[in-house]
DNA sequence: CCTACGTACCATCATATTAGAATATGATGG
DNA sequence: CCATCATATTCTAATATGATGGTACGTAGG
């Protein structure tokens, strides 16, 4: 979490010359596709689900849902565990409100 | 491989069958582009721009920039009005708000 | 060590998105 | 009306994204 200094968009605001952080870039990129919402409905109440099972519930192949869950990943909405030979996902609580909140202070400079 | 169980998964779904709004996924997809994110900065501090002046700044053709605007607007992220012959954008604080809110109570609900 | 299973990576294809050029629509002023 | 300016729309080419099958890697167990 940096305060990135770009001076470019200061003329703009008075305040911080708020981008959005590239973490928060991502975050939005990963919400802004059904597959991946739909794939997230899954983790609701703290469920916690292996790649198969992903890809099973979600109906799609086990190679795009370990590639979405690797960009839901990114984009800080989701965390992993191994658990033997499988890898559990499950939500990330703490990353999507980082996410949101960062989002909230970017709209409330430009908007 | 055809039936399957799908208790889990199933039961979080069907209880709470909270999809995101497709007003908020066109918000997503809206902010999720560096393009239209720089064009957003331009409206900071409440400032009103015509489409000839977004394509200067944000240095992109006359369509892109009415294209890329056309998107903003359906994220509900800008509101436009016709002053003469030019049409002017501004940022829709209203719209981001709502949309932001939808966002939080989605991830209230999947994280 | 070898096998079975789950996941991650790669190449490929289908689709969606983006930007630019040309054109249409709408508004103002003569 | 007509000319003109500003924006919107349409078409096309380039690029990005998403899904799949095949395959390699890593782990657990015989």
């Amino acid at each position: 979490m940096a305060a990135r200094t770009k001076s470019e968009a200061q003329a703009c605001a008075a305040i911080e010359p708020v981008e959005l952080a590239a973490a928060t870039h991502d975050f939005l990129k990963a919400l802004a596709s059904p597959t991946r919402q739909r794939i997230m409905l899954l983790f609701a109440r703290g469920a916690e689900l292996s790649v198969n099972e992903v890809a099973e519930h979600a109906g799609v192949s086990q190679s795009a849902a370990s590639q979405q869950l690797d960009l839901l990943r990114r984009g800080g909405v989701v965390t992993s565990r191994r658990d033997g030979k499988a890898v559990l996902y499950r939500a990330d609580k703490q990353g999507s409100a980082a996410a949101l909140a960062d989002l909230q202070a970017y709209l409330q400079n430009c908007c």
